[in-house]
DNA sequence: ACCTGAACACCGTTCAAGT
DNA sequence: ACCTGAACACCGTTCAAGT
C-alpha cells in the first residue's frame, strides 16, 4: 500500500514494463500491445519505455525471453519427476509443453508465432528453445534404441512429435476446439490423450522384447 | 493499359479490397494489414473501404472465407487424383495442406491463428472449415475399419493427425525450422517426410490381413 | 448508390527540457 | 542517469459533402 506521491524515478521500470507487457496480454488475450498502455499502467510517460528499450520489438523480446525460459524451467522441472522409462518421459514432455500453453496462452502465441520480435537478436532465446528441442532429442534417441519407438531418421521423428504437441497446443489457443467437438472445459485432457493415442500407436515393426 | 482517368466510382471496389488485402499481405508477410494502405494502392481514399465493409475485421473475414475455400478445393482436388487406399489418402490429406501452407503462408496464418476475424460471424468458414474436417474423420475411420491404423477413439485421432499436419506447417510458416536444422531449401519435402514417418509409424496390435 | 477528405482518437517513436 | 511531454507521422473509423 505505497500512496505517497509517484517519485520522479520508477527505480525499476525496465522489469516493471516486462511483468506489465505480459499482465496485458495475458488479460487481453491479444499479444500485440500497446506500450503507452503498459506505460500509462505503470503511471509513467509515454516517452519512459524508450528509455529501457529501442523499440516496441525489443521490449517484446525481453517478453519472449522470459516467457520461454519460464517453458523450458516447466518442462525440466516435471521431468524431474517423471518415469524412467524414455518413452514416458516423452509422453511427459508432450503434456508439460501443452499445459504451458494453455495456461499461458498469449505468452504461448507470442514465441511460438514469432511476429513481434527477431528471434535471432536474442542471445538467451536460442538458448532456452535449444534447451528444450534437445530434450526432445535424446528422449526420441532412448526411446528408439528401448524399441519403444519406430525406427526413422532421427531429425524428422523429434520434430514431427514436436510439431503434433504443438499443433494440438496451437489448435486450443487459436481457438480452433470448437469446431473439433471438444469440450472447452475438457480440452487440456482432450488434448493430452490426442497426443498419447499417436506416441502409443508407433509401434516398431518388430514388437521389442518385454 | 487503362490510363484513362479514374473514374469517381471504382465500380467493383469490394472483390478489389479483398484482392489487394491478399497481396499485401503476402507481400509483406504480416497477416494484419493497412487499410489505408490497400485503399491507397487502389487509389481510393481512406474512407472508401468503410463503405463496404463495416471494419477491418469484417474485410478480414471476406479475406479469411476465400483463403479457407481455396484451401478446402485445393485438398478435394488433390483427393480425386489419391489412390483409393484410405491410408494413402489421409497422407496426400496431410501433404495437401502442408502445402498449401507453405505457398500462401500470411493466408495460412491469418485462417488459422483467427487473430483478426470472428469465426462464428461468418457463413461460410465454418462450413469450408468443417468440409476438411469431415473428409479427415471418414478417411481415419476408413483407415481405421481397413486395418490401416491402429483403433481408438475417432475424434481424438482426427484431431492429432490435423494437429500434426497444422503443427509441421506452422512450425514453416512460423520460422521455427532453422532452429531443427531444417535445410530451408528442403522444408516441404522434409515435412512431409515428417508426416509420414508418423503415420507409416502407427501399426494396429495385430498386423493387418495382407 | 458510391466516393471524397477533413476530422477524431488513437498509435510508436523522437527529443529538448526537466529532476 | 532517468523521466516528461510536446511533436511527428502514422492508424482505424466517422460523416458531411460531393458525383
Amino acid at each position: 500500500m505505497n500512496n505517497t506521491k509517484r517519485p520522479y524515478h520508477h527505480g525499476k521500470l525496465r522489469q516493471a514494463l516486462v511483468d506489465m507487457a505480459v499482465t496485458v496480454a495475458e488479460e487481453t488475450g491479444k499479444d500485440i500491445i500497446s506500450v503507452r498502455e503498459v506505460a500509462r499502467r505503470l503511471g509513467v510517460s509515454s516517452g519512459a519505455p524508450f528509455r529501457h528499450f529501442p523499440n516496441r520489438e525489443s521490449l517484446m523480446t525481453a517478453v519472449a525471453e522470459e516467457a520461454t525460459m519460464r517453458l523450458r524451467l516447466r518442462v525440466e522441472r516435471d521431468l524431474l519427476a517423471a518415469p524412467p522409462e524414455p518413452l514416458a518421459r516423452l509422453k511427459t514432455l508432450g503434456r508439460s509443453f501443452i499445459q504451458w500453453a494453455l495456461h499461458n496462452p498469449t505468452q504461448f502465441k507470442l514465441v511460438s508465432s514469432r511476429r513481434l520480435f527477431e528471434f535471432d537478436s536474442s542471445a538467451s532465446l536460442p538458448v532456452h528453445f535449444d534447451a528444450v528441442r534437445q530434450i526432445t532429442l535424446k528422449l526420441v534417441t532412448q526411446a528408439q534404441e528401448a524399441g519403444e519407438l519406430p525406427t526413422g531418421p532421427l531429425p524428422e521423428f523429434a520434430l514431427a512429435l514436436r510439431a503434433l504437441a504443438y499443433g494440438l497446443a496451437r489448435m486450443q489457443v487459436d481457438g480452433q476446439l470448437p469446431q473439433w467437438q471438444v469440450d472447452v472445459n475438457q480440452a487440456e485432457a482432450t488434448l493430452i490423450s490426442s497426443l498419447n493415442l499417436i506416441v502409443d500407436g508407433l509401434r516398431p515393426v518388430r514388437p521389442h522384447p518385454k
